[in-house]
DNA sequence: ATCCTTTATTGGAACGGTCCAATTAGTATG
DNA sequence: CATACTAATTGGACCGTTCCAATAAAGGAT
């Protein structure tokens, strides 16, 4: 049927008035009559008139839209903090355009390139696997804002992120004032955020006056992966563990009792980052968890800011993460 | 600095040409000559060159954007079909642009107003809650195609969803071979999928001569609902819950644990949808697993084909989910 | 050389909006 | 009743591409 679809032209010709007319009606403005304006408003009706993005967008030089790339959408955190952004960005009138870089960061970068393309005004980066030479200049030509990482900094580029290593602080305290001492960290492989949480489990360590004690297992952010690096950790013999992240944390409790010890009985298990499932009875996890969806909106506050200032001096947040008791950490056992 | 983007007219007059001939060169056209092609790269490459989409999108009308909404991004079913969406979508050229409608079916609406002023060339819901003439309406003029239900059909609109009906059956034929009677429904609220299992469970019960022990049990799809609708279950004093979906079945678990009853051993627990988490090894949930990724793919499949062919017959994929047994059920207790 | 092909290149008209400057209609003022 | 304003309306340029028809250049054949 409608295999094209009505243009402003058709709407001010069956209006009988100028295109012009019609776009300052439809824009709200109050320079049109009463009268005109009804008259139009009924013929975009009928004709199931919608404007143009496209058309819109090239003319007045602006997209209204937020380029979003999502490393790894399975990772429950990802989609949470999104989710925050979303909301954000849709009051103030924007839409967002989604990619997901998917592990691959030569992908990444043309998925990137897409967004650039289609003139977002902004880019926002929820996790990231960039050369910092590649992000630099990227952030240099079009306003970015970085989630959950800040090892990187760039003129007129933000970030949001929470302070892993006050987080991992508040893990280690946490088992400590449960009596625990030999506290093992699951490392979440070779990436910037694992290593600030490392670094704060150290520090902690060490404030304790458990320097000595500490021990740090090679891991991942996988389930998988934290079943493997569990097993090992179990050879310390240790009373607690601090995983990287939750979804790797589930993963060392199976772990654990698989090897015939009971979570927290005989060994505590604290996780990182406070997603959704995590509080699912079954698994009741403690873990120190991040405001996510806060986490989003923050991005996108700085987003919209930026977009309306580009040389405003670059920001760095930092959200505070919380202690969040669930059923895996227990005092530690007193035989012992 | 760049603070206006290079467009072909610059790249034209520093390689000394005209815009048209940088056009064709860039796309790719036969017809340049090779010195000149050299050049024209060359030049776009010094001043950073980058399309703009959204003139291409207004010149060619066509927008190789293709929009997505997705229910509620929270569920890991959802963005496990996405994914198959976008590897398809992408080997095709095509972007595609995301939106989620959270609930509120209003906001939906506006959602999809949204990618259609973006010229979207077609539509993948995935999952919705659009009453059946707005659906409708929005398939007359744009191809659509919808994932995991099939309730609704329109002409012009492909459905690809699985076989619940066949899938709730399987789970069925599962449990009565382990020697179950009682087995309990938890449904997943009052929408089409949810109907669709009861159905099928009906169907299987009746099959299997236990017409009479039908229990149907009203629940939800999220952690909570399963927790609380389990606890009525058990009133029944069944052997084995057949739940809705995944996320319910791990809230019936917890419920099930609390009651001092041991899964499997007591009590056997399947799920629905074969979501990722569901392996986790603290989990390890026996379940119908729907061939989510392949579910987008199919999906992306048809809304290329109809892209192409705006007036191809509607098609309603029906693909088969597959039993996955894990450890959540078990042989019935002998004892009984 | 001249004419005919073929191959490369170019100008200009779309595409569907916005917005400015110019025009017309309407109303109040002297 | 002309004049001066204000309010309402309109034509047309422009945004950055693509693509078609027209032109220019380069060979080839006579």
């Amino acid at each position: 049927m409608s295999t094209t679809r009505p243009t402003i032209h058709d709407v001010a010709s069956r209006a009988g008035m100028s295109k012009s007319l019609v776009s300052l009606a439809l824009s709200g403005s109050p320079k049109v009559s009463e009268r005109s304006r009804l008259l139009i408003e009924q013929a975009a009706a009928e004709l199931g008139y919608r404007p143009n993005a496209a058309a819109r967008s090239l003319s007045v030089r602006r997209s209204r839209t937020i380029g979003v790339l999502i490393l790894d959408l399975h990772n429950p955190v990802f989609a949470e903090i999104l989710d925050g952004v979303q909301t954000e960005v849709r009051q103030h009138g924007f839409s967002t355009m989604l990619v997901t870089g998917g592990e691959n960061p030569t992908l990444e970068q043309a998925e990137i390139e897409t967004l650039r393309e289609f003139q977002v005004e902004g880019l926002i980066l929820i996790s990231h696997r960039l050369p910092t030479d590649v992000l630099r200049s990227i952030a240099a030509d079009v306003p970015t804002v970085v989630v959950t990482r800040d090892d990187i900094v760039a003129p007129g580029m933000d970030t949001v992120s929470n302070d892993d290593v006050a987080g991992a602080r508040l893990a280690i305290d946490h088992l400590v004032g449960l009596g625990h001492a030999r506290i093992v960290y699951l490392s979440g492989g070779d990436n910037p955020v694992s290593h600030l949480r490392a670094t704060g489990y150290a520090a902690a360590m060490t404030a304790h006056g458990l320097a000595e004690l500490i021990r740090i297992v090679p891991g991942g952010l996988t389930d998988a992966i934290g079943y493997r690096a569990a097993e090992a950790a179990l050879e310390f013999n240790p009373t607690a563990l601090f995983v990287a992240n939750d979804i790797a944390a589930f993963g060392a409790i199976a772990a654990i009792e698989n090897a015939n010890l009971r979570v927290p009985e005989d060994t505590s298990v604290i996780g990182y980052d406070g997603i959704r499932i995590g509080g699912m009875r079954r698994v009741n996890l403690t873990t120190i968890a991040q405001p996510l969806a806060e986490l989003g909106r923050r991005a996108a506050q700085h987003m919209l800011r930026r977009i309306s200032d580009r040389d405003s001096p670059a920001q760095h947040e930092n959200v505070s993460a919380s202690l969040v008791i669930r059923g895996t950490t227990g005092p530690v056992k007193s035989t012992n």
